[in-house]
DNA sequence: CAAATACTTTACGTTAACGTAAACTTACTC
DNA sequence: GAGTAAGTTTACGTTAACGTAAAGTATTTG
């Protein structure tokens, strides 16, 4: 045995920490096509993928909508003629753009990450000095009052 | 002059190619705060940079909820408490991490998208070869017909 | 001064992506 | 065989982020 081939709802929920409320949507919609034994759902391997290329989409700002008509795109390349294999590598292309511009807008959040915690911890020590200021000529070690809890 | 210090709502709405409705929700929801002449929206500099902000943020997935949150705290830091700066430090901490995860989901869909291209680019080719063999025995080289555009 | 242009408020409508509740079926297990 | 755990369908509810329409004001322009 390779690997285990199938999966129940249960399953993929916990490991992917989303709801079966979701799972099921996500299948309603079009996203994900589970067998049945009875009435119950079986996921395959390629269900378990995809699932998680659709977290990955979220998290990445795409909608259900779009994701899914990728799904589909992808389904029909090898056998798509050649405006469908086109419009997919139109597509990618997009996606593409779209990237570029994610990791532009990262960078400059990162940038401005950094100053903005510089500013913190200049305010933090601002504060710290005025703290001595106004307890002063003590010999005991200042540091046990400083302890901070950093949750 | 430096620079124009003022913006009416028609101005931010066509640079940043957003709608009034959006920027005058962006106000309700306390994002932004321009000032009035008679009941004019008038916004300043710091409006804009926001709004700017905003729409970063949008593109990074961030809720307006979660900017609003950080347009406060930031208004606090100058003046705020240990506590609030401590606050703050956890949040930017967070604000990486999911960055981090950013960076990660992008690049993984990034190695994606090219073996998706090599697929199509392959299908593209296997198309062309079919074309050719119905148009068979031609002694012009093939290496003519094989040219790919690296885009 | 009339018409066009750029604003404004109020308020109901819409879409995506689920949440939540109710009522039901299977499958085990004690 | 009663309970409980995991699954199911149906269907109404909810939230965020605006869209859209109506009706009014203020300023500019021909």
């Amino acid at each position: 045995m390779i690997q285990k081939r199938t999966f129940s709802i249960g399953e993929l929920s916990s490991e992917f920490d989303v709801t079966t409320r979701s799972i099921r949507f996500y299948e309603d919609q079009g996203l994900l096509k589970p067998t049945r034994r009875g009435q119950t759902r079986i996921f395959s391997t390629k269900d378990k993928v995809r699932l998680k290329l659709i977290l990955r989409g979220k998290r990445m700002g795409f909608s259900l909508a779009e994701t899914r008509e990728l799904f589909d795109l992808w389904d029909e390349t090898p056998t798509g003629n050649e405006k469908q294999l086109l419009k997919m590598l139109t597509i990618l292309s997009n996606k593409r753009a779209h990237m570029e511009q994610q990791k532009s807008d990262i960078a400059m959040a990162e940038m401005e990450i950094d100053t903005a915690e510089a500013r913190c911890r200049e305010a933090l020590t601002e504060l710290q000095k005025k703290k001595k200021q106004q307890a002063p000529a003590n010999d005991e070690p200042e540091n046990i009052a400083k302890k901070t809890d950093n949750n």
